[in-house]
DNA sequence: CGACAGCGTGAGAGCGCTCCCACCGGGTCT
DNA sequence: AGACCCGGTGGGAGCGCTCTCACGCTGTCG
């Protein structure tokens, strides 16, 4: 056009790729057309889609995401978030696998993840500026703390955000998925009291998670219903080692007991070893019962009978609501909870087992 | 400035957030002025600087991230790709681990993590598209398969990418970073000869590989050494249940060996089953070994004695290389390779173990 | 005392895209 | 027959940012 400046208009980089204007001319329509074409083709003829599309195939045209994002607002991206992705987080499967569900929920999208992992308070207020930046059209956030006060403000802001796991505050609009925590704990107490285990504790998680204070209310429910008294409960923090030196408390104070609940696979863990440690068999002096079906339940010296939880579809649903409620704002759904399975092992079998005779 | 156009030059969009000119005049500098302050601060008074760094806390300003890479052909952003993320992938705290090392890797920086995980081949030419569509500024890519061919194709676009694991092909120009198989091989061997053993078979990986190939290697050289003979070889899939069969084979064809090495802890669990199906003690009747140090490997049954591997290291190298990489261009460092170490667990201790007794 | 750096600054163009609007032409309705 | 609609199209503005360039202004040197 105006060739009087005297820089060029537009330096010649090497390996730069096609525009769209490079696209239009190629296919012999404008960049309205073009534009149109690409995205759907709406309010475009057959021979004009046509060309676009075989200029497309020539052209190796791919879109500049940031130039589109930049006029529409949308970025094609959703954020996961962890908050705290601490030793026990990371080795849980659990991390994989929603990783892995939200994956798939997103495949047949062109939306992509990015990860958000806040360690420190620093961390998560970056995290959080970064989601308030609108550089993601979408969150999931893994809710695990009480103590997660900025998932409020997150979801103050008005971007769409799905928790996955019922954050500790439900006081605000949210919406989340979950499993049914409150059944699996009972689902356990069931079935320690059908195999005619009568005096019965739990090793409960930490009281400021959701997770853990369901699986505990639900233990209590499910003993009441068994016509059991609610008997002793001990806290650890969900790991191995802290679940041992809980067991051993357990014992000191109540000596008697012939059957244990605990709150996850890595703790029912750290009560195996502790029982044995204390010359107890499992499961013929005391069942045992995890939670998760962590791997290591099945591998674990006495394989342990646990809850198992649809993980990955949860994560799916996450995923899923998660695009709809960027297409259509303002729905506001209703939480999702997933069902939860008992899986039977040695750990409460009733015949005592040869790992039993080991102790 | 012309107000003659009938239509508003600027819709007030409810809650878009502040803006670079908003900045500016908030500032009272112009708006290069500002956008210098913001991005280091070069050439900038005191006093300009102060007024922009007050007015960005006042207003809350967050560049748009969209509109800065359109410009500068940047996007912060790299690529983690993940080819076949198959279920034994997935479980694997390999994963995790990978992850978290990259993520420390950039936590300083203000540069996001993007996930691009590709299981089918449809998948996969959308991952090469996307990565060649300049959304991200380099790549870190979890080699595996010989068959992952467009490795190369993506190394030749020119996008700075660094390997995790060595890939299969490397005539062409690919830096990665890996750990040191073949010397984990060989600790495997010189281990298993060191307690007595002598008629020594080993469970290898795929043998399309690197990783199972390298092992294979270092192991089949650490006999050599130790004076052996080389001994059974016998494939699995990395998984137990293919272990398993395969040590069943084993034991068919080789009914005295005395001790074994499988290439991961999984197959290692597999090798331990079919072992004890069989009537064979560990480590009385045969010492046996994995790899990986998987949490597996400590709560099995007979826990086992494996190869560990600085993970999260690597991974932090990975990161920080890409950066680095991404930063000054066509430096093209040589491959980082990390050592192996010797964990000693029970099932290759020389005393036989209570477990053992069990069979 | 005039020329010349060089720092700090602002104006303006333009990155590649979408979207609004005006336009054209052929069918349909009254 | 004229008014109208509507599918298909192109022109043009503008998203928010960076970056080049030119312009003062102060200080320093010949």
């Amino acid at each position: 056009m105006k060739t009087s400046p005297p820089r060029p208009l537009r330096q010649v980089t090497a390996r730069s790729s096609p525009t769209l204007e490079d696209l239009a001319v190629a296919a012999g329509v404008s960049r309205s057309t073009a534009s149109r074409a690409i995205n759907g083709g709406d309010r475009v003829s057959p021979e004009a889609q046509a060309a676009v599309d075989r200029a497309v195939a020539d052209l190796g045209y791919i879109p500049n995401r940031a130039a589109r994002s930049l006029v529409t607002r949308r970025t094609s991206s959703i954020a996961l978030v962890i908050p705290e992705p601490d030793v026990r987080v990371m080795m849980d499967p659990f991390f994989a696998v929603v990783i892995t569900g939200i994956t798939e929920a997103l495949r047949e999208t062109d939306v992509q993840l990015v990860l958000l992992m806040s360690r420190t308070d620093d961390d998560s207020s970056r995290t959080l500026r970064y989601l308030r930046g609108g550089h993601v059209d979408g969150a999931i956030v893994v809710s695990h703390h009480k103590a997660d006060s900025w998932a409020r403000s997150l979801a103050e802001t008005g971007l769409p955000t799905i928790f996955i796991g019922r954050p500790w505050d439900t006081t605000f609009d949210v919406t989340y998925v979950d499993t049914d925590n409150v059944g699996g704990g009972r689902l356990a107490a069931q079935h320690l009291a059908g195999i005619g285990r009568r005096r019965l504790a739990t090793v409960a998680g930490p009281a400021d998670m959701t997770a853990a204070v369901d699986r505990l209310r639900g233990w209590k429910a499910g003993l009441a219903e068994a016509g059991l008294p609610e008997g002793p409960v001990v806290h650890a923090d969900f790991t191995t080692d802290g679940a041992a030196a809980a067991a051993h408390r357990l014992l000191a104070e109540d000596p008697d007991i012939d059957g244990i609940f605990a709150a996850s696979d890595l703790m029912a863990l750290g009560v195996l070893e502790a029982l044995h440690a204390a010359g107890r068999t499992v499961p013929g002096d005391i069942a045992l019962m995890g939670y998760d079906n962590h791997a290591v339940a099945e591998t674990a010296a006495t394989p342990l009978t646990t809850i198992t939880q649809p993980m990955v579809e949860m994560a799916v649903k996450a995923g899923t609501m998660l695009l709809e409620e960027i297409e259509a704002p303002g729905s506001h759904p209703e939480p999702v909870i997933y069902s939860t399975e008992l899986v039977e092992r040695a750990s409460t079998s009733v015949a005592p087992t040869a790992s039993a005779a080991n102790a």
